[in-house]
DNA sequence: GGCCAGGCGCGTA
DNA sequence: TACGCGCATGGC
């Protein structure tokens, strides 16, 4: 087979930081590289001074489809400029510049997450990789890169039983992802239609599936429907705010929903990610010093 | 070997 | 409405 290559000029693009931010799990880091499949396609990259390079197995039509799953063309400064200009977010943002939203496929994306509750993020991308390669298709890779299998269509794993899924390592997750996969084949939730709803109607549909709460919804409506509003609040998110933003005063779950919902803005959800990668790299926080800071 | 993980659903109060 | 709990599995 053959290779097709391309280079995007970017700016203020840090491909490594947004392919290892938790919101996408098909990806491998080989070297400098990074493997993964898009769609149904194997993908490689690479970020040099001048863009980020891909390599994709030919022939292709165009490259529109990565430049979309990238959103090369979003000019991240105009984002970040609507950021609330405050403590934690100026330290998130220097901490991880040029970390992006990717727009992903919300079948792909809703099955992921549904996977992801009361998992780490190693054993999601295990799950995912695990699920491709029992249902997915095989696809064509280049001579030496390692096989690679497209993400399971919502029919065949409508077709799976929930013992089969169970045998995926999905543990008490298995009945959620089969009766999701079989409304969604029944035509019961038009994933496709997602994005031209409003906000909440969207959400609504979403949280009527087996195994999707607010938090996985949100996470769909983010990564996949475009909404950028909406704000996953997960374990490292109620950590991050109560640690940045309420030192003191540990305020519960619904107060740190209503807080996140009126304090960050039209792009919530990537300041949302923001906070989650910089909470996710900065190491533990210093241990209370009686005598402060030593400056 | 215990703790925790990009939660959800269900039973109580 | 708001808690607490069990769920299945594996990394650290």
């Amino acid at each position: 087979m053959t290779l097709a290559r391309a280079t995007f000029a970017v700016e203020n693009y840090d491909l490594a930081a947004t392919l290892a931010s938790g919101q996408a799990f098909r990806w491998r880091r080989a070297g400098a590289q990074w493997e993964g499949v898009v769609g149904s396609r194997w993908v490689r990259l690479r970020q040099e001074n001048d863009g980020i390079h891909a390599e994709a197995a030919a022939p292709l039509g165009d490259w529109q489809w990565l430049r979309h799953y990238l959103q090369t063309e979003v000019v991240l400064r105009q984002i970040l400029a609507t950021f609330p200009d405050d403590a934690p977010m100026r330290a998130s943002v220097a901490a991880c510049r040029g970390l992006r939203l990717l727009r992903q496929e919300p079948w792909e994306c809703l099955a992921s997450f549904i996977c992801s509750s009361n998992k780490q993020i190693v054993q999601i991308q295990q799950m995912v990789a695990l699920l491709s390669r029992r249902y997915g298709e095989p696809l064509p890779v280049p001579p030496g890169a390692d096989p690679a299998w497209s993400f399971p269509t919502v029919q065949r794993l409508a077709a799976a039983s929930q013992a089969e899924l169970r045998e995926s390592k999905l543990g008490f997750r298995a009945p959620f992802l089969c009766q999701t996969a079989r409304k969604v084949a029944a035509g019961e939730v038009d994933l496709a239609r997602l994005a031209e709803m409003p906000l909440e109607e969207a959400r609504a549909c979403l949280l009527a599936l087996p195994g999707v709460g607010i938090k996985i919804a949100d996470c769909v409506l983010l990564f996949a429907g475009g909404f950028q509003e909406a704000f996953p609040v997960d374990v490292w998110i109620i950590k991050a705010l109560r640690e940045l933003y309420f030192p003191r005063r540990r305020p519960k779950l619904p107060r740190l929903r209503q807080f996140s919902r009126s304090h960050f803005g039209p792009y919530a959800g990537y300041a949302q990610q923001y906070l989650f990668h910089y909470m996710r790299t900065k190491g533990p926080a210093a241990p209370p010093s009686k005598a402060g800071p030593a400056f």
